[in-house]
DNA sequence: TTAATAGTGTCTATGAGACATTATTCT
DNA sequence: AGAATAATGTCTCATAGACACTATTAA
């Protein structure tokens, strides 16, 4: 093993030898002209919105949305983006993310999670970046969109996922699991959708995964990809932790709240094992809903004690 | 809501107007000469190892270590840093990480995940450089360090974390929680520690969470924190995933993977109920370790048919 | 009255924690 | 024999799923 790394023939340490003090060495210090990669942040905004009352008695159906914009220029002219921006020098992967954020719906101090940082060479056809991507979970009520701004290039698309295959193959050391998902988004006038396929194979104790595109439909860059691995990371964390509750509005009801935990996790869930399981992170309100053609539904409130993430 | 973004007025924008084809665009496409950050990769190179015996009859105590590298130039000379280097042009995130575990441990085909990308402007005393965060967990068996090489620069440190302090705040709209976490860090010649402090605020449903580094000693730059997001990565997917056997090998002791989920979760486990947990994720051979004073331990190998992470 | 949702009670199966008990080895 | 670890049996308690049942509203 040698000591390599950070210490021995790197772009940033050509002035790096021992006998000088380090405030010298800083001082004398220049980045150099290296070729680096350009970095962005993509934003994967999630909403759940209800669409329209089939009938006054009803519920609404309330659905994923996912926040995207049209791309005005080259590449991928017209095609649907995620949000997102590149990262200038003066400001933080986290600082820019906001940025995106209230650039493009308005809102600040939301719920904002780093998920995971695109690094493959080619993924950008003009040159190389390095894309950093953030979920961001926001409650629909707050959301005022595209007020008055005519013809606005942002838009909501319901989104939904469904597995269009699976194989999995057992061998003695180990076995490869092979999923082909399909995506859809629509957003009424719109639909776009593509096919990825996630590969998982463990041989022994070593694990890879990997995801493709297959097909691709109006969605720019490896957007699609990107979208299938949030929709698993908020599948799963949905399960142990009480990210949903970043989704609903002030006060709400617990079969709203339901309803979101059953859209993200593709689950039906019973009412009366999941009011058990949340009852601790609530707390109930005096208000309740009405004018619905059947019983009033009690509202309820974040228990700011409740589980910790 | 306008359609800012990778459309308009940014660095890699300034030839993309819609009026040429993408080829043509492509084409005469020039990645300009913006100044951009540095991105790296840095390795938490993990693995289980059992120190002296203190007794022909007692089992040996493994521990949790983490390879480091020392500095051997600035900025911080002498201190100790995770093991890392520059992502070139030509390589993937995910290439360059594998490359650095195979010029550092020589190991290749090991388990290896992206932990978190770290991006604050002045994490790097030299200029901007992006960190992109990998954990790798080992198999101490298949170690061989420093074989022959006289003097070498890397070394294991054995882990270890104490919660020093915790405050809870909780008030009518949310709560806040600081913990101070101290890190320690000994390869048997040399004590490095640091003490971090980690704060979490919910208020209403926005939330938000910070760690700084209070006091270190002997860790160069951010990389105390990123070693206490490691292992917090690490406890939590303990509880939920099958990622511990990554640090087995071939073929363990029921008692000997207990161990390894004692260490990580920080707690000690029921054998009765630890066996029952990971009955299927096992299966038994006909072997045994035997010569140590009392009965002797039958040997497992994973069940490649076991749950899927 | 009726359609629809809101909300509760309770049975059962499952799994985890606690702890006692038996098994086996080498010195 | 004795020290040490290996491995299992079983009691209890907490929780999740299933499902039946009651409650309440507006048209």
């Amino acid at each position: 093993m040698t000591n390599e790394g950070y210490s021995e023939g790197r772009p940033l340490d050509h002035l790096n030898h021992g006998n000088i003090s380090e405030q010298q060495f800083l001082e004398t210090y220049n980045a150099g002209d290296y070729e680096r990669p350009s970095v962005t942040v993509d934003m994967l905004v999630f909403t759940i919105r209800s669409e329209a009352q089939s009938n006054y008695r009803k519920l609404a159906e309330p659905a994923l949305q996912l926040l995207m914009i049209r791309r005005g220029g080259h590449p991928y002219m017209g095609k649907w983006a995620l949000p997102g921006g590149f990262v200038s020098m003066q400001e933080s992967l986290e600082d820019a993310a906001r940025r995106e954020l209230v650039t493009e719906t308005g809102l600040d101090d939301i719920y904002l999670e780093q998920l995971y940082t695109w690094g493959d060479v080619q993924r950008d056809p003009r040159t190389r970046v390095i894309s950093c991507s953030y979920m961001a979970l926001v409650d629909s009520s707050e959301l005022e969109l595209e007020a008055g701004d005519d013809a606005s290039d942002a838009d909501w698309f319901r989104v939904e996922q469904r597995l269009l295959e699976e194989k999995r193959h057992i061998h003695e050391r180990g076995r490869t699991t092979e999923r082909r998902v399909q995506l859809t988004l629509s957003n009424g006038t719109e639909e776009l959708s593509a096919v990825i396929e996630v590969k998982e194979a463990v041989e022994g104790s070593v694990r890879s995964s990997s995801m493709n595109i297959l097909e691709v439909e109006g969605i720019a860059f490896d957007h699609a990809k990107i979208m299938v691995y949030a929709l698993e990371r908020l599948r799963s964390k949905v399960e142990y932790t009480d990210i949903a509750f970043n989704l609903m509005p002030e006060t709400f009801t617990l079969t709203a709240l339901q309803k979101v935990y059953e859209i993200i996790s593709g689950k039906k869930l019973l009412a009366a094992a999941f009011r058990r399981k949340i009852a601790d992170w609530v707390i109930e309100t005096e208000e309740f809903t009405g004018n619905a053609g059947h019983r009033p539904s009690r509202l309820y409130r974040l228990n700011p004690e409740r589980m910790t993430t």
